[in-house]
DNA sequence: GTCGGTTGGCTTACGGCGTAAGCCCTACTA
DNA sequence: TAGTAGGGCTTACGCCGTAAGCCAACCGAC
């Protein structure tokens, strides 16, 4: 009695309630607040009142759904005002807008980026962070169009994907740590020959691999850099706050241009 | 009466047979055989001829288990005789030498590999992929000690990880596709307005995110090029047996000096 | 030699997961 | 108005990570 906004009583069972757009935005709302493992078929269901098995009337399989996630994500390129579909201003802008807004997506879902990045493809060159056989085709059409020959256009395509990749998945990580835990906020040496006194270690934060710790409230409490042994690490510590200032806003538009002469150097 | 090789009889209980050395290691070859996924706590136990609990008597989480994994991945650069740890021949020579080590290893293992990229760290600045305080330290001290002032240090210390990440993501993921399986061999459109037609999607290949395919055998079967609908990719189709081509030998080595160009670039 | 403690296995059990199989109500179509 | 298909629900299975506790074998002290 309380909840139908739309026509006919409803017994709260009315059909065409879900969709897959509807259960996939779902997810990703799931994702992007708490992380891929949190994203279970019950879990996502429930937001959605319904029951688990429900969603397989709409998806064989998890992973398909999961699937559906990346390209949803990778589809925003197609509603971004500054991502041009076309080199109408040449190949340089088209090529930066594209990356710039590569990036806004990616900034966007932290948690969901290394889904993006690492889900395996179709075929080889179905590479990250594109993903999407109509936007792998704007780009390669595009470059050719605009006087690429083949190996250029080859050559550009994947200067582009491992920029990105690498980048992004640099920069996005540096936003999603680890759950730094109440006691001891001591590391595990890990680099040297280490004997590993007992059990400390962190926590719980992931799942299978790509699944990011909550964070939301946390990037105040990594700081504490003297936890670090200084005798061991001396430079570690004599950068430390070097190494946590965030750069990535003004090194990527350099880095990107950097990328871009590369490719433009490249040309016959 | 078959298989111990040291002393007393052994009921086959022999304590001190586990190690957290030799469980990382199963593990390890499980990831490499068949990927993260069927690394279970039960499938490692069972190889080691134990039952799942007792690797909590070296481990206290599957997670801990894993990060032990990438720590012994990442150690493989202690052993590579390539890789030195100072700057005897200069700092170039150094970072290509590093370099090429990480790639060593992410060859080695890419069903592992993303997890040493997506892992969560510690700090925002213990990046992948070299993920080792000991590693880091190397490097910074390293750089430093070659006349990099503070700012170029860290400069070069995140083009290098981020150059790193991007290619060898690339191309690992290149080398570990999706189950192709068996009937129709159609792709789901994906990147343009899809109205998605019925169940038609793949099969299992991963769990949380970077699981990744067996593939093992795959390789061959990936090809059916016309399978894209050449009317809507023309360009891919156009440039399909490029897209399918493996120069990532070569280039690397050509993209590696590019980046190492770009770090000389930016000293004083 | 015996004996207590510690170590490193094992057993049992729980709750959560993905998902196969099948039911049944509802809404549309003829 | 009957028939049908679609979209929910219920039940159940086998796997997962792991908490709790048990017990044999070893080890150092007497």
């Amino acid at each position: 009695m309380s909840s139908e906004p739309s026509s006919s009583a409803g017994t709260g069972r009315r059909p065409g309630r879900l969709s897959r757009d509807l259960i996939a935005e779902t997810t990703l709302e799931i994702i992007d607040e708490q992380g891929v493992g949190a994203a279970s078929m019950r879990a996502i269901a429930s937001r959605l009142g319904v029951e688990a098995m429900s969603l397989y009337k709409h998806f064989s399989t998890r992973d398909v759904l999961l699937d559906a996630v990346v390209d949803r994500i990778v589809q925003e390129l197609d509603q971004d005002p500054e991502v041009h579909r076309d080199a109408t201003d040449g190949w340089r802008d088209y090529l930066a807008r594209l990356a710039r807004g590569v990036r806004r997506y990616a900034l966007a879902h932290p948690h969901a980026f290394p889904l993006v990045t690492t889900r395996p493809a179709e075929a080889p060159w179905v590479n990250p962070p594109l993903r999407s056989l109509a936007w792998i085709e704007s780009m390669l059409s595009t470059l050719s169009s605009e006087g690429f020959d083949d190996d250029e256009v080859l050559f550009a395509y994947r200067s582009f994907n491992s920029f990105l990749l690498g980048y992004l998945l640099m920069e996005s990580g540096a936003h999603t740590l680890r759950d730094p835990q109440e006691g001891d906020g001591s590391f595990a040496p890990s680099g040297s020959n280490d004997p590993v006194p007992g059990g400390l270690s962190p926590t719980r934060t992931d799942e299978e691999a790509a699944e990011i710790a909550d964070a939301e409230t946390t990037a105040e409490k990594i700081d504490p850099q003297d936890d670090i042994e200084v005798a061991d690490y001396p430079t570690i510590h004599r950068l430390a706050a070097g190494l946590a200032e965030d750069h990535f806003g003004e090194e990527f538009d350099r880095a990107l241009d950097e990328m871009l002469d590369g490719i433009a150097g490249r040309l016959a």
